[in-house]
DNA sequence: GGCTAAGGCTATTAGCCTTAGCTTTATGGC
DNA sequence: GCCATAAAGCTAAGGCTAATAGCCTTAGCC
């Protein structure tokens, strides 16, 4: 029996695939290990926390593959149009790869590996955010408010959620002037 | 052996005290019908679709309980004030409930029963944008936006994605404020 | 009084995750 | 060039789950 020189990163990589084409009930450490050719207890010697930790390390691929085509889609770019950009980087991302996205949120998020991928996510939002000069915690609070509308349309939208006929693309477009009205006149005038 | 008196209904009942006390982990077959009194596959009785017509039952539920909520938190108020209201009630909802507003997204959304749920939530959304005066399907492009500001908001904050120290209250405050800020200038103008 | 249907049950199958323990391969030191 | 050792694979087994099949009993109605 020749090795078939797996590593925890081949690992998720079969495991992203499987998530891809098969959605999250696919995604199981017995499908894994027949695609990497491998019986299935040879996983834990490349991801001991088993199918919990399989998890773990795919949030973290996401996040991560998220944030680095998040960075490049602003770069260049300042203001409303950095925004405009990002949002829509966000969403192509989310509707490229729902599952993917879909998985995001269902691992634990006090884990070491997965908040330093998220802050590097965070750290373009703060970025693109730095032509507003928005002062001190009010950029926390800013950043904040760009990633609920990104998810929340993101989510809702991969869901289904979203049943009328109205056109999505105008929905997105009415979000995202919303979004960086908001910022323009940030911190936002109550009624 | 003494009849349990089941319905479909008490069934979800007890799947919905587990979702709460264990998470979506501990939502299992087994565990419903422990809870119930009942071997495992007398539930199919109840539930015939198993695991997966139960999942659905609860999203139904859920959806019911989370538009009648949002429905009472608005009565006898318009613009602002009913937005304000919205956001808390649908927040509120969220974090008293996270694991069943978690179990939202995860049932088909083509359902009739779901879709016919949903309609009601959407209808309490589109009837609190009333006093905006929005024309046609301009109301249609808000009610997504109020829901997606909404359901990011909520998803990311149980799920528990805001790590920084700044104060969640706060930053809720500036999105309801982005939110009806955008909802009195709608249709939002670009840059 | 007996029939029917609903609501229970046990038994079984199939699939999955996980642990334990063995075997083989590759590698690095002598 | 050989051997020790650690890494990486395997088989076997245990325990959990969902789901199906088939049987039995209860409740209610004609």
């Amino acid at each position: 029996m020749p090795r078939a020189g797996l590593t925890p990163r081949a690992v998720v990589d079969h495991a992203l695939e499987l998530l891809d084409a098969q959605g999250p009930e696919g995604l199981t450490l017995a499908a894994v290990a027949a695609k990497a050719g491998v019986a299935t207890p040879s996983l834990y010697k490349h991801v001991p926390g088993g199918l919990p930790e399989l998890r773990r390390l795919i949030a973290v691929r996401v996040t991560e593959d998220l944030a680095t085509e998040l960075g490049e889609a602003v770069l260049g770019l300042s203001r409303d149009e950095a925004v405009a950009a990002l949002l829509d980087a966000y969403l192509a991302y989310a509707g490229r790869s729902p599952y993917r996205y879909a998985a995001l949120p269902q691992a634990p998020q006090d884990d070491a590996d997965l908040q330093q991928a998220a802050a590097r996510l965070v750290g373009v939002i703060i970025a693109v955010l730095r032509g507003y000069a928005l002062a001190g915690e009010e950029a926390v609070h800013a950043a904040r408010t760009v990633r609920a509308m990104a998810h929340g349309f993101a989510s809702l939208t991969t869901a289904g959620a979203f049943q009328l006929a109205a056109d999505l693309s105008a929905t997105r477009d009415r979000l995202t002037r919303v979004l960086t009205e908001g910022l323009r006149h940030w911190p936002p005038a109550g009624s």
